[in-house]
RNA sequence: GGCCCCGUAGCUCAGCCGGAUAGAGCACCAGAUUCCUAAUCUGGGGGCCGCGUGUUCGAAUCACGCCGGGGUCACCA
């Protein structure tokens, strides 16, 4: 876009021109702070289509009282052709009221950008690693990574939709203990794949049927070679090719959703690599890590076989964290703590602001990472702003009833299965129509529900209208969209107008709060109006789209439909929601 | 006990970098469709924004302290 100047930035500019000529007159001091000045819409629509706090934020530095401020500045104001009214109100906002021509030509602008309406250069030259879903490689899917994957997918698109260059990124935790696990239930598979009953699936391994197809296809690569070989033999091997099926799984299962990361990053990897030990070097060289004991848990009874060691431990306190933490464990290898701290150093070579995606279950060990990504970025001369977002849980339920889960027997909800079951649309949009940082239920019974109780089928629905009735009007009428009598178009047009060309200030605010769930409630708001003003046409047919011997008028009316669901479509993508055509 | 999140209408939730009379859906009541998709719309009642103190022209919003709910307090991941 060459022009990126929006509508209501337009204003704001025009807003600051005036101020900068009383600055410049003298009513206003010379350098007077303009960051609390807002133009926004005013929340009651009666009020005009744009207000200002300007009066009543400059008041006091420009020594007088906010009404006779917002008189000289509504007086200037009123001076553009373009505002129609410039009134004072309140304790001192200035309404506005734009000529209506204003908003025609947003429906051009809107035309004119297509899918590309709403997109903003404010994250231009900014590189963003947005972390999420990084679940362990040791199985499935299951709903509790469901919402953080949504949330980390949507904002991703949110942020490169405001102009971002996004990363996404997943971390692998293939260095663990678990992954080893992972490998001896895959060789338990194995064993089984090649005739041996291996009876119960003894406690500590993992259960679930879906590793039945890796031992099988283990058994078919590597013969019987590792049947009666020690576990040391087999264990890298199994590791391995254990990860990358889970892998395959995993992201099969996130592509049901939509989601694809662009960069896997692997623990082992990293470790490899030395980079954490390069880390720790430089810490412990800046005094941020030293060899200590750790107290004995406080408040609580300590485990049983607590007892004191002395390990490598990052100075978290200083950070505000309630102990220093360990990054090595006592027999040497890095815990996840020391190797993730590592790991966001990789991530700040290539970016200029990181974010993870956690789950609130993560939430006491967000001080620790941050101290350590604070510590490391900025003692190495490039701070990186670094932000984590917790999601809360999600309580599943049918008809308002728990869904019972059972993690022992590997009976748990996938994602797959969800999916399956009331499709990717209704996942996705449902986990964004709750601020993340909420706690949430998600009930099987209601999502499906196609009513206005269901956000997702509501939203859908209006596009899926105003496609009905672009192909209706050309099949029946012949007639297409066209900008040619706008000006045929009445109040009710202007008030759905207004609301479609809040979506960039809605892009921005939302990716600036870096909240996708806005946008979700945004096109609830967009899609309530337009449904409002199609029924207007039931008892009235004057106020159809498809207006009977009023080809012209009904040309300009399609041609906003045509608009609204432009909006609608770049709404929902950002979101990762198909916009449907039919229902 | 420490730390984190939440507390707004009967229910589920928006609004929170301070702004005008606090919003939406559900539920309840009363209505709208011979005609563009009723999967929709219109109207009505319903509120100490958990409590208190502070900051200021102005607080649901910011600060502090309580109360209530949830999460979390491994050398796990």
């Amino acid at each position: 876009m060459s022009d990126t100047m929006t509508l209501y930035k337009n204003f704001e500019a025009k807003i600051a021109a005036v101020l900068a000529e009383l600055e410049a007159n003298g009513v206003l001091p010379e350098g007077t702070n303009l960051a609390n000045v807002a133009v926004e819409p005013p929340r009651d629509a009666s009020h005009g289509d744009l207000a200002t706090n300007a009066a009543m934020v400059l008041a006091k530095p420009a020594k007088t009282n906010p009404r006779a401020l917002a008189e000289a500045i509504a007086g200037k104001l009123i001076d553009d052709p373009t505002i129609t009214s410039a009134e004072v109100a309140g304790p001192g906002f200035i309404n506005l009221r734009l000529d209506a021509a204003v908003w025609l030509q947003e429906l051009g602008v809107i035309a004119d950008n297509a899918d590309a309406y709403g997109r903003s250069r404010m994250g231009e030259g900014m590189r963003v690693n947005v972390e999420y879903v990084s679940a362990n490689p040791t199985g499935p899917m299951h709903m509790g990574h469901c919402r953080g994957a949504v949330v980390g997918d949507a904002l991703s698109s949110l942020l490169e939709f405001a102009g971002h260059d996004v990363t996404r990124e997943y971390y692998i935790n293939d260095a663990g203990g678990q992954v080893d696990v992972l490998a001896r239930s895959a060789h338990l598979r194995y064993l089984e794949a090649l005739g041996d009953d291996i009876g119960e699936i003894p406690e500590g391994l993992y259960p679930g049927d879906y590793l039945k197809p890796v031992g099988a296809y283990l058994a078919s690569e590597l013969g019987d070679r590792f049947k009666a070989a020690p576990e040391e033999e087999w264990l890298p091997i199994f590791r391995a090719e254990a990860v990358a099926k889970m892998m395959d799984l995993i992201k099969s299962d996130l592509a049901m959703l939509g989601i694809h990361h662009d960069e896997f990053a692997s623990e082992a990897a990293l470790q490899a690599a030395g980079k954490p030990e390069a880390a720790e070097a430089w810490l412990r060289d800046h005094g941020f890590v030293y060899d200590g004991v750790l107290e004995a848990p406080k408040g609580k009874a300590p485990p049983e076989d607590w007892e004191p060691v002395e390990l490598p431990l990052f100075r978290s306190t200083q950070f505000g964290d309630d102990q220093d933490r360990p990054i090595k464990k006592s027999n040497g290898a890095w815990t996840y703590f020391g190797a993730d701290l590592a790991y966001h150093m990789q991530k700040a070579e290539s970016a200029d602001a990181l974010i993870d995606i956690w789950g609130a279950d993560h939430a006491g060990t967000v001080k620790r990472i941050k101290a350590a990504v604070a510590a490391l970025s900025e003692g190495q001369g490039k701070p990186v702003p670094f932000d984590v977002k917790l999601v809360q849980m999600v309580q599943l339920m049918r008809g308002g009833e728990p869904v019972k889960m059972s993690k022992r027997s590997g009976n748990f909800i996938t994602i797959a299965d969800m999916v399956e079951e009331v499709g990717k649309d209704v996942v996705r949009f449902t986990m964004l129509t709750r601020k993340p940082e909420a706690q949430m239920e998600f009930d099987f019974a209601k999502v499906v529900e196609a009513s206005k109780d269901n956000p997702v089928f509501y939203v859908q629905y209006a596009h899926a209208r105003i496609c009905s009735n672009l192909r209706k009007a050309l099949a029946d009428e012949g007639i297409t969209p066209s900008a040619a009598n706008l000006a045929a178009l009445g109040e009710e047009e202007l008030a759905l107008i207004k609301l479609a060309a809040q979506f960039p200030r809605e892009v921005e605010a939302a990716a600036k709060a870096r909240e996708p769930h806005r946008i979700a409630f945004y096109l609830y708001e967009l899609a309530s109006a337009l449904h409002s003003f199609y029924t207007l046409g039931r008892t009235d047919t004057d106020k159809r789209f498809i207006v009977a011997d009023n080809p012209e008028l009904s040309a300009a009316r399609l041609f906003l439909a045509a608009q609204l669901g432009q909006v609608i479509r770049n709404g929902l993508q950002i979101l990762g929601v198909d916009a449907v055509e039919e229902m």
